[in-house]
RNA sequence: GGUGCCUUGGAUGAGUGGCUUAGUCACCGGUCUGCAAAACCGUGCACGGCGGUUCGAAUCCGCCAGGCACCU
C-alpha cells in the first residue's frame, strides 16, 4: 500500500495537479486541508469545485459544520479508517492539501492524548479572557515542570492546551508525549510542489482578486453570525469581518487578506523546508508525473 | 541672486551632545505533538556629503548638494 502526499504552499497549483495525479493512480482525493473540511468556506478557501469532485471523488470537503470541533488527530484517525477501507480496492492512494500538522499526523502520528472535557476548556477559556494568563502559567509551572522549561510559556494557547490537559487526565501533559513515530500500513510518498517566490506571491494575489470576484464577499456575509467560531478565524474570513463590522475599508481589507495569506505560504515553506521525505517539483516539470508510476 | 526652513533605515516617524538611538508598517528568519489558514518568537538595515569644535555628535559650527517656502 502506497501513500501519496501532495503537499506544497497555499495557491502553488496543489489542486489542479492532484486531480491529474489521482486519475492517473485510479485513487480519489484525501483532502489535507484544516479548514476545506468545512462546509460554507468554498470561495475563501478554494476548495475543489463540484466540478473537480465530479472529475475524481474527494474526500474531507465539506464534511463538517461551521461550529464544529475538529483537529489533526481527529484527522488522523479518519484518515487512517478510511485508508483501511479504500486499501480493498486501491493499492495506492492520494492524499493532497497543504495543513502541515495534519500531513505530519497522518505520516507520522500524534500522541495519544486525553481528549479533552468540555468544561474544563470553557474555564480554561474563561479564565484566559479574564487575562489570568501569568496565574496559569505558574500552574503548569507546578503541574507539569518538565513541560513548562521546554515549552514557549510566551504562547498562550500553549500554556492553555497542556493545562487542559493535565486538568483533564490529573497527569502531567508531557507525560503523553512520546515524541515516537507510529507505525503506518502504508509507504508514504511526498510531492512537494513549490515555485519562486514572486511567482507564488503573484499567484496569491490573483487568486484573492478572483475569490472577490466570485463572491468572496457573500459568502462571508452569508457566514457573519458565525464569525466567532474558530473556523472563521482564518486568513480571508476574519479580514472581511472587519469590513462588515465597518472597522476596515474594503480595499485595505483586501490587501490584509493578500499580505495574510503570503505569510501563510512562507509559514508553510518553512515548516515543510525541515522534512527532507519530500521529493520538491515546479507544478510544470512534466517528470513529476513518472513519480507516480 | 537673497533670506529662512528642511534632509534619519524599504516606508513612515520620534529623538537634540554620551548610556542598549524609539515606535509603527513592510521585508526577512524561526517555533510548532488535539480548534494550526491558529498562536507565538526573533533579526538586519539610518542619522545627505565633507570638514571642524569636543574626551565624545545624528544632536553644536562651517562649507557643499538636494528639497520646500518667501523676497528681489
Amino acid at each position: 500500500m502506497k501513500l501519496y502526499v501532495l503537499l506544497g504552499p497555499t495557491a502553488v497549483g496543489k489542486t489542479e495537479l492532484a486531480l491529474q495525479i489521482a486519475e492517473k493512480l485510479g485513487s480519489p482525493i484525501l483532502n489535507c486541508d484544516s479548514r476545506q473540511i468545512y462546509r460554507g468556506m468554498e470561495i475563501g478557501t478554494a476548495a475543489p469545485t463540484p466540478e473537480q469532485q465530479q472529475r475524481v471523488k474527494h474526500y474531507f470537503v465539506g464534511t463538517h459544520d461551521i461550529g464544529s470541533y475538529y483537529s489533526a488527530a481527529q484527522y488522523e484517525q479518519d484518515v487512517l479508517s478510511l485508508v483501511r477501507e479504500l486499501s480493498h480496492e486501491h493499492c495506492s492512494l492520494l492524499l493532497s492539501g497543504g495543513s502541515m500538522m495534519y500531513i505530519d499526523a497522518v505520516c507520522n502520528g500524534i500522541d495519544d492524548i486525553p481528549t479533552v472535557d468540555a468544561e474544563v476548556r470553557e474555564t480554561l477559556r474563561r479564565r484566559l479572557n479574564n487575562g489570568e494568563i501569568d496565574e496559569m502559567r505558574s500552574e503548569l509551572r507546578l503541574l507539569d515542570p518538565a513541560y513548562y522549561r521546554e515549552a514557549d510559556t510566551r504562547n498562550p494557547k500553549r500554556v492553555v492546551h497542556a493545562l487542559e490537559v493535565c486538568y483533564t487526565s490529573g497527569r502531567p501533559y508531557s507525560s503523553f508525549l512520546t515524541k515516537e513515530r507510529k507505525p503506518r500500513p502504508f509507504d508514504v510518498v511526498k510531492i512537494g510542489l513549490r515555485r519562486e517566490r514572486q511567482e507564488l506571491f503573484d499567484r496569491i494575489n490573483q487568486r484573492v482578486d478572483a475569490m472577490m470576484a466570485a463572491g468572496m464577499l457573500d459568502e462571508v456575509s452569508r457566514l457573519r453570525p458565525f464569525r466567532h467560531e474558530n473556523a472563521l478565524n482564518t486568513v480571508g474570513y476574519k479580514e472581511l469581518f472587519h469590513y462588515l463590522e465597518g472597522e476596515w475599508e474594503l480595499p485595505f481589507a483586501i490587501e490584509k487578506i493578500k499580505k495574510n495569506t503570503r505569510d501563510y505560504a512562507k509559514k508553510q515553506m518553512t515548516w515543510f523546508a525541515h522534512d527532507n521525505e519530500i521529493k520538491w517539483f515546479h507544478p510544470d516539470e512534466p517528470s513529476i508525473m513518472k513519480v507516480v508510476l
